[in-house]
DNA sequence: GCATTCATTTGCGTATGCATTAAATAATGC
DNA sequence: GCATTATTTAATGCATACGCAAATGAATGC
């Protein structure tokens, strides 16, 4: 992902470190952490780890909240509804745009071998690689849409969905309906039918907001 | 706007200021600014300057750039297309939500009072307070769409546009369109008709965007 | 002159120190 | 006992200190 030769500063570190221990579950939904823990537990001083609560929080992982450390925010389904809101809106925009940008099935390499993975991982039923592959085509999508703006509230955005989706991932049934629908938005982009990729997606982006809240209501903790 | 009892730490005092000295211009676009500058310009120390300039930076304010100091951002028409693409799908949402909310008329007071006083400042042709009437229509528009994250992404956006139209505000022609389409949006959302709102706000938008992109070009500067 | 190397400056990244103040605990009055 | 106030504790917010590395400028070689 950052292949630059440039070594990173400390609270650059940080902010990786807190994202994966964040996403791996290290550090519960919920629970609060003070600065200086986390500071001996990253080996770092407190400045870097405060710098990077501050990056994190305007991305909406957690909260600092004075006296009572950071605070890892859970999502609950209200969020998550508004967060696939938010998601379907910027992703059909995408759509659209990319449609209407003529791109050379050349261009779309990239959208079709993640359709190609996930079918395969359908097939051996390797969901953790479905899931993976489904994040980089709706990454690529956007990412064809050609908006840096709408790119980086979707990364944001999307980092809570992949939170969500770790805990209902084996929850859900085979996503054997999902793989025809990226098929399809793939197939309206490249022949360049703005309106049918938004219509697709739209669909296709609402089934999976209505599935996740579904799950998420089946889930005991009923939020992540 | 923020009446609370609490008075305000030095970081968001910091970030208040320095906000302000953008909008005003008195940090210019494109301009470089020392943090140790900004310290004794603010009067307190470098660390809440620093944070606020992190904040700052999420919000695609400035950038920090290590020994170049803080770079004021500058907004250019490749942005703002970004930026109203963004704004548009957002609004547009919200649009469709606040239809589909059944607001009452009292429940859509603050929108209807924001079109009042627009086209009360039409007549007497003062555009700066129609400016700040249209930017409370919109603001009120998203709140009613219910979706918070919605909202700061919106907020963070329109920061933007309010910055690019203090300069091309008094380039353009009277906004008569503009008052009639925020009659014809209030009604669509007052009767529930959500096609009707989304159809009537991205043409509105849309126009917006093309009206902002013309005056841009036509400016000197041709980035603010 | 021009390029290259070396010395110097300086801004930043990080660490550390300290005052403030919210929270927690103890003490007091009823 | 219970409520209220005083006392202590401790985490933060901010200031300050400092080393490093980048940028600048001087000095040297060609």
């Amino acid at each position: 992902m950052q292949p630059s030769g440039k070594q990173l500063s400390t609270t650059q570190r940080a902010v990786h470190l807190l994202r994966e221990m964040i996403f791996r579950g290290d550090l519960a939904a919920g629970s609060d952490h003070l600065e200086s823990e986390l500071a001996v537990r990253l080996e770092m001083s407190r400045t870097p780890i405060r710098e990077a609560a501050l990056t994190l929080e305007s991305q909406g992982l957690l909260e600092l909240r004075p006296r009572k450390g950071v605070r890892i925010l859970p999502v609950s389904p209200d969020d998550m509804e508004e967060i696939y809101d938010v998601l379907t809106e910027l992703e059909c925009l995408a759509a659209r745009r990319a449609a209407e940008a003529n791109y050379s099935r050349h261009d779309l390499k990239a959208l079709a071998a993640a359709i190609e993975n996930m079918e395969h991982a359908l097939e051996i039923k390797d969901l953790e690689n479905w899931a993976k592959s489904d994040d980089l085509f709706h990454r690529e999508l956007v990412r064809l849409g050609q908006n840096s703006r709408a790119f980086s509230v979707f990364e944001m955005m999307n980092d809570q969905v992949r939170r969500a989706r770790s805990v209902t991932l084996f929850m859900r049934p085979l996503p054997v309906q999902s793989n025809e629908d990226h098929r399809q938005l793939y197939e309206a982009i490249a022949k360049g039918d703005a309106t049918r990729a938004v219509e697709i997606h739209r669909d296709h982006r609402q089934n999976a907001k209505h599935m996740m809240l579904d799950l998420l209501s089946k889930h005991r903790l009923n939020s992540v």
